[in-house]
DNA sequence: TAAAATTGGGCAATCGTTCCCGAAGCTTTA
DNA sequence: TAAAGCTTCGGGAACGATTGCCCAATTTTA
């Protein structure tokens, strides 16, 4: 097997006990200029590298974060992941990812997959399912550091990184407003989530904002967040069907957004001519889709990376923290030809 | 802090010593059915957890794999390591991924700190730069398990999962030629790499097949896999200032090949009509370029997973492996607008 | 009825590291 | 000159779990 030098065998080969080597290693005890040189230079030889689970057993601490997202195949999430292992790897830390699937029951077992693997702190998503979250508050009162991001709790007090929802939705669906397009549905994601909830209220203040009387059947819910092929086909065709068809979409998730244009074409629908498109993704390719599409962007890399920097904080932290912070991000809104105008002005 | 019940506790609470709680637990030895029932309905009352850095500790193992790719803001490798994490989260196993971007330095420094990490194995897939390999043979003699996936060094006595490259790349090539191009320009990846020139083989043989001489103006490098947005970009332009301009472009990797479409476009050059294009990746959007994208797609996600499967395997074996598995997975050659027909026929 | 076998469970070493507590040997001070 | 202080280092107990070895009590066997 594979094996590397330990402390006990530098001990040994100098004959100096193990405590020496320790501290004239950390550089932290009294030990003599000569002692220090010795293990050292021969620490560099031998290419001694310290032990991390031993490290982790005595500090008690396993070094690891879990992470709980919906899916990582998710332009945000995967994004948003990036900047998780980047801080956590530039810190000393695994990065266990779990995925959902949306599934409130999968979140459970999820959380208890990563109790017993002893992470150290928590960086969490919702599922579209979950409306008890119980279990996340009794952790936090245990003790365990958790950041939620993207998918908040409300009601849980904890540390906690998203993006002004409410006004990134009315950014968007004035920008179909002002294009001309007056009939504009909106599909969201389950309304458990308080993203949804919120973004679908920027929607209704910028419908409102312009005397836009809103339409009940312009609001369909994919309670799985698209997740479901299915789901987001009888969405479309619930509004393809309807008397009078809306002439824009609205579309509240990643997935939703980019799933949007195959199911379109497929029913023969021209963007933005027949149907106008404007929608949240972190796609990198939406400017090359045919038609470019008009999004909003989170900075979901940044995203990942905040909420790590402040779980890891949290978790080094000598007192139990009692300060938690909120971070807002800003998202930017990039028009393109999926929500060109439908009229000549 | 947050901490969980250990073997002591429970060992303290029942009036037991703590070798009988481990052994109640895991059924291994003879034990009372009164204590092991006593002991496990405790265990399982107080949501017991064995600490998997103790048990680390003493099996000389850190249950972590390391992964070397060159990004993972890449299509293929991000499904690659999807299907990685996908394995190893299922046996247990953390995975660390680090990046080289194209570079051998980095690729070093990335060795050494798995190394530092313990890692029990490695997953690797080299740089573009890398062309000395002595150190991974230095590792496996070792007695370190290392898969090479993808990018994988003709050199060294290990497993490896890849694709047939020469195939790949002739049919692509071919299909090319089928569709009326004749001037079929190569944009490939630093031929350090194995994969580029089999793919550069299965390209020119091609070219010979059907009698079209090569034009060596053709053939354009980009030694860091089009990784600097520049350098493909000198490629692209070195291409169109050709007194005889090629009508079709062959790309050999991810990067360049969603790398391209950008370029032309900005350039005023029309795909396919003054350009076809077809090359390797595993954009999920493909299909909603504008035009759609004529690919080769490789089976990633089964690749990583295969990749992973065959390094837990390796390292959970008993005995040092003898024999090493090389897998060549089949690839799909899925062809849309941007190479249609140059001519009607 | 005494010896042997079986059953049930404890002791202590081990993994690699840190760190509290001394313990020498030397120098300084009163 | 002896006590005190400083420097430099070692012993050994943790951390949480496993496991080989041993021991006591009970049951079986001769």
């Amino acid at each position: 097997m594979f094996q590397s030098y330990t402390i006990k065998d530098i001990a040994k080969a100098l004959g100096l006990s193990t405590s020496t080597i320790s501290r004239a290693l950390s550089g932290s005890y009294k030990i003599g200029a000569n002692t220090v040189k010795l293990v050292t230079e021969y620490a560099e030889k031998v290419n001694y590298r310290p032990n991390p689970i031993a490290l982790s057993l005595k500090a008690h601490k396993s070094h690891s974060i879990g992470v709980v997202v919906c899916e990582v195949a998710n332009n945000y999430f995967s994004q948003a992941i990036n900047g998780i292992e980047s801080v956590a790897y530039n810190s000393g830390y695994h990065v266990i990812i779990t995925q959902t699937h949306e599934s409130a029951a999968r979140e459970q077992v999820n959380i208890e997959h990563l109790l017993s693997r002893h992470v150290d702190g928590l960086l969490v998503s919702l599922s579209a399912e979950t409306t008890d979250v119980s279990f996340y508050q009794e952790l936090k009162e245990k003790g365990l550091p958790i950041v939620f991001f993207d998918r908040i709790v409300p009601g849980i007090d904890t540390h906690k990184v998203y993006i002004d929802n409410f006004k990134a939705a009315f950014d968007a669906t004035e920008l179909l407003i002002n294009n001309g397009f007056k009939k504009i549905a909106h599909i969201t994601n389950s309304s458990n989530l308080l993203i949804s909830r919120e973004r679908l209220n920027g929607y209704l203040a910028a419908l409102e904002k312009h005397q836009i009387t809103f339409d009940q059947d312009y609001l369909v819910y994919c309670d799985h967040g698209g997740m479901l092929i299915h789901e987001l086909e009888t969405a479309i065709d619930e509004l393809l069907a309807l008397p009078n068809r809306p002439d824009a979409l609205f579309t509240t998730n990643d997935r939703i957004t980019t799933g949007c244009l195959p199911i379109l074409k497929k029913r023969g629908i021209k963007v933005p001519d027949d149907m106008a498109l404007a929608g949240f993704t972190n796609s990198d390719f939406a400017e090359w889709f045919a038609p470019s599409l008009t999004v909003v962007r989170q900075p979901a890399f940044e995203m990942g990376k905040l909420a790590t920097e402040i779980l890891i904080k949290s978790i080094e932290s000598k007192r139990p923290i009692e300060e938690y912070t909120t971070h807002q991000f800003e998202t930017e809104l990039i028009s393109r030809s999926s929500s060109a105008s439908a009229i000549a002005f």
